[in-house]
DNA sequence: CGATATCTTGATAAGCATCAATGTGAGTGG
DNA sequence: CCACTCACATTGATGCTTATCAAGATATCG
């Protein structure tokens, strides 16, 4: 039998959900994922967007905390945990690979903490924005939705819509169409993503 | 020489700054640590109170992104990030109990990004309380200050204060002492961690 | 027992949520 | 090809939760 297999799977469709049985690990190979938490009336908080290289489904637990879905097509890298649990044990630099990623995502999950509790709107959205661009270039795709980030975020989709237009008119970004983004003064986005005084003139 | 070393620190005392050199491993023997991230301008943002058998400085870079002093009296087992690794490296066992660590400390921070995005003041007390009365007992001792809860939960100081004189007029705590928490009613408790609804008349 | 940090309580204000309406773009069927 | 539809995005008006500012109460420690 094989130790994995590939699967795909299409914008929206559900990988796994909080409260399944956490028997699978995935491993992200292409496209980007949404996971999030929800509260029983219907509250949600996104908890990140893993792309390529990110594990799913670590979770110590017997089930699953968290949900996951497609944001675009995706496809991973399924694993039994039973198999991804000896791999671990007996190949020392999946292993580490595997601790290395996830110390990474503690990493990341403490940026956020910091951005949900402390940042302003506009903090958070200009680090965002950051963020995305690390990932890339000038110009960041925005494949997820105004909710979504406004989920990511702690905000409103209003404030989301607000915020992003708010920067277009200081003329640090442009948007030539929602799920696109310019960044036009990345030193003024970042000092934005970390201070909080400076900026007020239009 | 020696794999590790034991340390003990005094309340306040600092175990690593942000921007340290990222050359050590600790794991938390006895005590309360606080880990926590600033904003240039002193915005902090709490990001946990590790207790026995958690790891500091898993952080994958060459620099530390977060600091961490005692709250309590602290116990700390050292190790150098280079005998660390080999030790993960070399004994499956270790590398799997790090691995399993930072996998609960993964989803306990997605507990807290829900939290501190999508919950309520009264919600995040709530939740709170009844996180740190899992690791103990009816009665809970509150060993940090009110300002450590307001930078966890993303509150302020005067919010924290208010919110548990109301949680202590509802009957559901008592306050002995401003250290020293009574819970009164785990069940509801538990129900205003997740919940919104239910609850108005005091 | 007095000094000082911490906590609590009160009054006011700001930031963001909520409610409501309008605008925009992609996909569909006539 | 174009009107229709529906989801998504933007904008505006108002209100609520929590922050801020200010004062007093309590606890801790030398």
């Amino acid at each position: 039998m094989a130790i994995s297999s590939l699967m795909r799977k299409w914008p929206g469709e559900i990988v796994f959900a909080e409260g399944d049985a956490a028997d699978s690990v995935y491993e992200v190979v292409a496209g980007m994922v949404r996971r999030f938490k929800l509260l029983p009336d219907g509250r949600r908080q996104i908890t990140g967007f893993p792309t390529a290289g990110r594990f799913l489904g670590l979770a110590p637990g017997a089930v699953c905390t968290d949900a996951a879905d497609a944001v675009t097509e995706i496809t991973l890298c399924h694993y039994t945990r039973a198999a991804f649990e000896r791999l671990a044990g007996e190949v020392p630099d999946f292993a580490q690979r595997v601790l290395s990623v996830a110390a990474l995502e503690l990493q990341e999950a403490q940026n956020q903490l910091l951005l949900l509790g402390r940042k302003t709107a506009v903090e958070k959205m200009a680090s965002f924005l950051v963020l995305l661009a690390d990932r890339g270039a000038d110009a960041v795709d925005l494949p997820m939705t105004r909710g979504d980030i406004a989920d990511y975020l702690g905000l409103t989709v209003e404030t989301v819509s607000r915020t992003l237009t708010e920067l277009r008119r200081k003329g640090l970004i442009a948007l030539p169409s929602p799920n696109r983004v310019e960044l036009h003064d990345r030193a003024r986005l970042a000092a934005l993503a970390w201070h909080t005084a400076a900026e007020s003139a239009a």
